[in-house]
RNA sequence: GCGAUAGUAGCUCAGUUGGUUAGAGCACCGGCUUGUGGUGCCGGGGGUCGCGGGUUCGAAUCCCGUCUUUCGCCCCA
């Protein structure tokens, strides 16, 4: 017997329905937001992802030489592809581009909980837009999206950050340009290891001063609210008022969008990547434990970095299905989904296949029918109506074959309705609008 | 890549100090049932006990290796 690979999912029906679900609720909440769908390949280039995130990455890619001899990988994330896409028609491209892509990505890591080798992700991104407005308009996305699939303010928090406030802060602290990225890796660290490890992080960025800076660096985690983040920044310096100036502006848009319950300042998120420029966040199951549910944030340098020539603001979240998945489950918002037909025809030995006409006309008409395939009693059929879950079930015997009629039975409640074959359509559908057959 | 954990039917699990042909519940298929359904009763299919090697007269059981699972470390775009 073959087995999945490690860090892959089989989706048999149950499972397939539940992840469906999933991509209904996040294109239909985009398409509110007007974002529009794009898709792409899944095997890219390796050099667009070493160019992106560097050398050390290509030891977490699925990649291979294709018979061409050419260094190929699967994609482990949407941004490098979305970049170059943009890249190669962005002067035609009315801005600003509000794009979303819901797929599957690849990485070699090791499996664990929240993460597989293979896993889908709803990547959204706005472009050619710089101010707090667009990065607002991502986070009520993602807001929008978590309250859809019925998670609310006690299931979920999203901990906004922003690097231009780090940057500023740690200027003044005396970081350069030059350190700063070792820094800003090390504070984001600093949330998954022991404050002496940070603390020799430091040290060695800047000799001699690491456990001042971590001293510093805690009191600036620690700041949680608007108030304190302006007396910390003080105003007075120009970079300064346009620091607050932003934390103010995005913070009445988040309150127009309905979507500030869930913001939580935070400074202590600065993720990862080099590349970010300005707010970045991540959400979190309300508790705080666990992987991140989402992640994203502005990265105004990337596209022209990736594509030499085209400069363009821009910045974009991303959701895991995996972890989301976990938290729906565990808050039993993912309900069981049964596939189930609308009709179950039963049909006598001698009219099944005036039966099967019936099928197709129903089935042209847009409801779900299922029948036997192969000859059987009533009394089976019904059983097996029964266990299909149908709402209704057509019954054709010899007697409505002769006065050219159908009955129609609810299966829920047993009761029956006799019509005339060629009004099947109408009254299913009469039905289908009261949601629910009358008695008699 | 490192550490720990587990692996018996599709699922959840029994399986005695090593001892005939490895069991149960659920699920699946059929019969009772060729005009009324999910219940009931009866029956059936399905396992090289993760895989490989070793010890033994004999291994699901003991030993070694390996693969996979789950959890942690590393990493986390």
């Amino acid at each position: 017997m073959f087995e999945t690979l490690p860090g892959f999912r089989d989706f048999p029906p149950e499972a397939c329905s539940r992840r469906n679900h999933l991509f209904r609720v996040f294109r239909t909440v985009a398409r509110a937001f007007d974002f529009k769908e794009y898709d792409a390949p899944v095997l890219e280039p390796l050099d667009l992802y070493v160019e992106k995130s560097g050398a050390e990455i290509v030891g977490q890619l699925f990649h291979f030489e294709d018979k061409g001899n050419r260094q190929v990988a699967l994609r482990p994330e949407m941004t490098p592809t979305l970049a170059r896409m943009v890249a190669a028609s962005a002067n035609s491209l009315p801005k600003p581009i509000k794009w979303f892509n819901v797929g599957e990505h690849f990485r070699y890591e090791r499996p664990q909980k929240g993460r597989g080798r293979s896993f889908y992700q709803f990547n959204a991104d706005l472009l050619g837009e710089s101010t707090t407005a667009a990065d607002a308009e991502l986070l009520a996305l993602l807001v929008a999206i978590f309250e859809t699939l019925g998670l609310g303010v006690q299931d979920f928090k999203i901990r906004l950050s922003d690097r231009n406030t780090w940057i500023f802060l740690l200027e003044e602290l005396g970081v350069s340009e030059e350190i700063r990225p070792a820094v800003l890796n090390a504070i984001d660290k600093s949330e998954r290891r022991k404050p002496e490890q940070t603390i020799e992080s430091l040290e060695q960025t800047m000799p001699g001063k690491g456990e001042f800076l971590w001293d510093k660096i805690q009191e600036i985690k620690k700041i949680d609210s608007l108030d304190a983040l302006i007396g910390r920044l003080k105003s007075g310096n120009q970079k300064a008022d346009k620091i607050i100036q932003d934390w103010q502006n995005i913070t009445d848009l988040l309150k127009a969008h309905g979507a500030y319950a869930y913001i939580t300042i935070d400074l202590s998120i600065v993720r990862g990547l080099a590349y970010y420029t300005g707010f970045v966040y991540e959400a979190f199951e309300a508790s705080g434990k666990g992987r991140a549910l989402a992640g994203g944030g502005r990265y105004d340098h990337l596209l022209k970095k990736l594509s030499g020539n085209v400069d363009m603001p821009a910045c974009g979240f991303a959701i895991g299905d995996m972890t989301l998945s976990d938290c729906l489950e565990s808050k039993g918002l993912l309900p069981k989904y049964v596939m189930t037909p609308d009709l179950y025809l039963i049909a006598g030995l001698n009219e099944q296949k005036h039966g099967i006409s019936l099928v197709s006309q129903a089935r042209k008409g847009g409801f779900s029918t299922a029948y036997s395939l192969k000859s059987s009693g009533f009394g089976k059929q019904f059983k097996d109506a029964g266990k299909s879950g149908a709402r209704y079930a057509l019954i054709l015997g010899s007697e409505e074959v002769e006065k050219q009629n159908v009955k129609i039975k609810d299966l829920r409640n047993a009761t029956e309705t006799t019509v005339s074959q060629k009004s099947l359509l109408a009254k299913l559908e009469e039905f289908d609008a009261e949601g629910g057959i009358q008695p008699a």
